[in-house]
RNA sequence: GCCCACAUAGCUCAGGGGCAGAGCACUUCCUUGGUAAGGAAGAGGUCCCCGGUUCAAAUCCGGGUGUGGGCUCCA
């Protein structure tokens, strides 16, 4: 006798071994239909698959995320894969996984495929789903798996399963009595009648198991879900993503430019790099609020610095190197750390003087892989809100709360709701004696677990002199971009020779927390573009008011009306041209004013404004005083409300 | 760095082995208006760069640079 358990509490009893379609049937006939997979004791199976023991079950159907997840995997694997094989005979397959909202294949393939190939590869799928095929799975041993795989030449599989510590149970699955044959872990959909909608979206090189040392394979990549109406609503998804696009709003609202002579390296604007101000400005106050003294530090060092420092070796790769008329070789700071210690060596000598707090708004350069640069989001030259605590061991958890606390409050005052932190320790390339990494991850994470804050690992990801925390945030659509960063560094400031007089009257290595907020201020100027989709809250928005006339009529009305906007400490701008209302509207909504003012006779007469706010369509008649009060108190930072 | 695609006026883009195109922006003129494009005229080009093929290349081929989508890497 044999009892299986439901997630309702209720049991079943059969008299023999049994499976996920039996047990869906003995449930009902509508669940029977719906069931694609079943999981027993919180793994997932096939429904084929036997059950002999007690067990727990749960049936997964198409409507779940997971029955979702299954259909997607087995649109890649059976269909997409055998769509392929079809159609080049030769290529071989490597490996197919989901991916949120879809999925991707990679496949060597002797033809190179273009974008244009895959409507004919989307037709070829369909073709295979409208046989409706039964999906049958077998079991094989290592050696029977290797030697199929053998026949069918597939390379890539066979190292699967040569890599493989498992010695039987592979799966393989096969559809009715196609020849296609796939390893898969599973489960699969029990027929392709189950598969929905699904559209294929780019094609791209992908090496082979992600290693850039290995071959590069071809990836094509779809989504999928369960209907017509549930794709339709993702791509349009899509596209409201991209007209979020950074790159494009910036251009329409005139803040920077890129070009060819100075890859990865923003021209900015004056509107942009008001903006860039006005980020600096609110952080600047905020840190010098929390005890942190600014300084500026050079760009370009001496080569033996960084050779001291530990970034020739570690980093030097993403050094910009200069040489010189005194023969001596430079880099340009791909960070401000070095630097932040030296001006450390010159005035803090005692213990009393600890915590000390350098920040600077400091500009560096790595040289990224051109092939890895994206807009603002990814560049070459970039500024970052860095800042360096040099302290005694006993203050890391007061100074790693603080600064937690510190980022979590200025992210919110940006619009970011939801952040999460990650815990990176110890990378392979790194330099440091294995225990002192022990003492720093130990004091890390001890300080992060008092902050109580929730967090994930992120294993082998810390920089190169120490563990850290990443601060990543999730913006208006559901991405996360990571910014904000707090590591501690017990290597650094031994390498430099840096040393404070402690109570006990000797020489101490101090620690050193490295820590950023913005992360660079480039990138989170993109981000903060495509959280807001251009429309920039009224404090941050690089021209908060711009005035338009309605008649050159109003032309000096329009100039008293700027004077005392600017008077009031509020940016503003007229528009005296010679063009129509609408036309001045559409222009500046165009370009993401976030106020206009609009004048015209009754405004003059009655000392008003019409007032239009992006996004409206309403206007308002206000008079001017009122307005510019009104105005004065919603342009202020969130935090100094 | 690797794979694929793309590069034409300030911007968005069409075209394509034989005179370089459109819309918007710009300049001038008309129009003084009431909330997302008023009208007319004009000016604007090394068709990314360097080679090659050809009687002839913006167009075809090769190389380079940059950009985009991915891979790898990362703030």
């Amino acid at each position: 006798m044999l009892t299986i358990k439901l997630p309702d509490g209720s049991e079943k009893h059969f008299e023999k071994p049994t499976n996920g379609i039996e047990i869906a049937e003995s449930i009902g006939e509508n669940l029977a239909k719906a069931a694609v997979a079943i999981e027993i004791d919180g793994k997932q199976h096939d429904l084929s698959d036997e059950i002999s023991n007690d067990a727990m079950v749960s049936i997964i159907t198409l409507n779940s995320d997971a029955g979702l997840e299954i259909m997607r995997h087995t649109l890649t694997a059976q269909v997409l894969a055998r769509a392929v094989k079809n159609l080049y005979p030769n290529s071989k397959l490597a490996i197919g996984p989901t991916v949120t909202d879809g999925f991707y294949y990679d496949f060597e393939i002797d033809k190179q495929l273009s974008i244009d190939d895959l409507p004919k590869i989307e037709e070829e799928m369909k073709k295979i789903i409208k046989q409706e095929s039964k999906i049958i799975k077998s079991f094989h041993s290592k050696k029977d798996a290797i030697s199929l795989f053998k026949k069918k030449s597939e390379n890539y599989k066979i190292e699967i399963i040569k890599n493989s510590d498992q010695e039987g149970n592979f799966q393989i699955y096969q559809q009715g009595d196609s020849d296609f044959i796939d390893l898969c872990r599973g489960p699969h959909l029990r027929s392709l009648k189950q598969i929905g909608s699904f559209k294929l979206t780019k094609i791209s090189g992908a090496y082979w198991k992600g290693n850039a040392e290995n071959q590069m394979l071809q990836r094509i990549y779809g989504t999928a879900w369960l209907n017509n109406k549930d794709l339709r609503k993702h791509l349009t998804k899509l596209e409201e993503a991209e007209k979020r696009d950074h790159r494009k709003l910036a251009k329409q609202m005139d803040l920077f430019h890129f070009q060819e002579e100075a890859p990865g390296a923003v021209f900015w604007h004056p509107k942009g790099w008001n903006l860039f101000q006005k980020l600096i400005d609110y952080m600047r106050k905020k840190q010098t609020d929390a005890g942190y003294h600014e300084v500026n530090t050079p760009e370009l060092m001496d080569r033996s610095l960084w050779e001291a420092s530990g970034h020739w070796e570690s980093f030097g790769e993403n050094m910009f190197t200069s040489d010189s008329g005194d023969g001596r070789k430079y880099a340009i700071k791909p960070m401000n750390c070095p630097g932040h210690v030296q001006v450390f060596k010159q005035g803090i000598t005692s213990y009393r003087d600890l915590p000390y707090r350098l920040c600077e708004f400091g500009k560096v350069h790595r040289y990224e892989p051109s092939g890895s640069l994206h807009g603002m989001l990814r560049v070459r030259a970039f500024t970052q809100d860095d800042a360096h605590i040099f302290c005694t061991p006993e203050q890391i958890t007061d100074e790693t709360i603080s600064v937690c606390n510190l980022i979590l409050d200025i992210y919110k005052d940006f619009g970011f709701k939801e952040i999460i932190i990650k815990y990176a320790d110890r990378p392979k390339v790194r330099v440091g004696e294995d225990h002192i990494w022990d003492e720093a991850e130990n004091a890390l994470i001890s300080a992060l677990e008092k902050t109580g804050l929730d967090y994930v690992h992120n294993p082998g990801e810390g920089a190169f002199y120490g563990p850290k925390l990443e601060f990543v945030l999730r913006d208006a659509i559901g991405r996360d971009w990571q910014c904000g960063t707090h590591q501690v560094d017990l290597n650094l400031p031994a390498r430099l020779d840096a040393t404070y007089v402690g109570e006990d009257g000797q020489k101490h290595t101090p620690v050193l927390l490295h820590r950023a907020m913005f992360g660079s201020l480039e990138r989170f100027i993109g981000i903060l573009i495509e959280h807001h989709a251009g429309n920039l809250p009224l404090w941050l928005s690089p021209l908060p008011v711009k005035v338009l006339t309605i008649t050159s009529k109003a032309d000096n009305y329009a100039k008293e009306v700027i004077k005392q906007l600017n008077n009031a400490g509020i940016q503003a701008e007229c528009d005296l041209r010679n063009e129509k209302i609408s036309y001045k509207v559409r222009e500046h909504s165009l370009s993401k004013v976030p106020v206009l003012f609009a004048v015209g006779h009754k405004e003059i007469e009655e000392e008003t404004v019409a007032i239009r706010r992006l996004g409206s369509k309403e206007q308002i008649t206000v008079k001017l005083n009122e307005a510019i009060q009104d105005l004065q108190k919603e342009i202020k930072a969130p935090s100094a409300k």
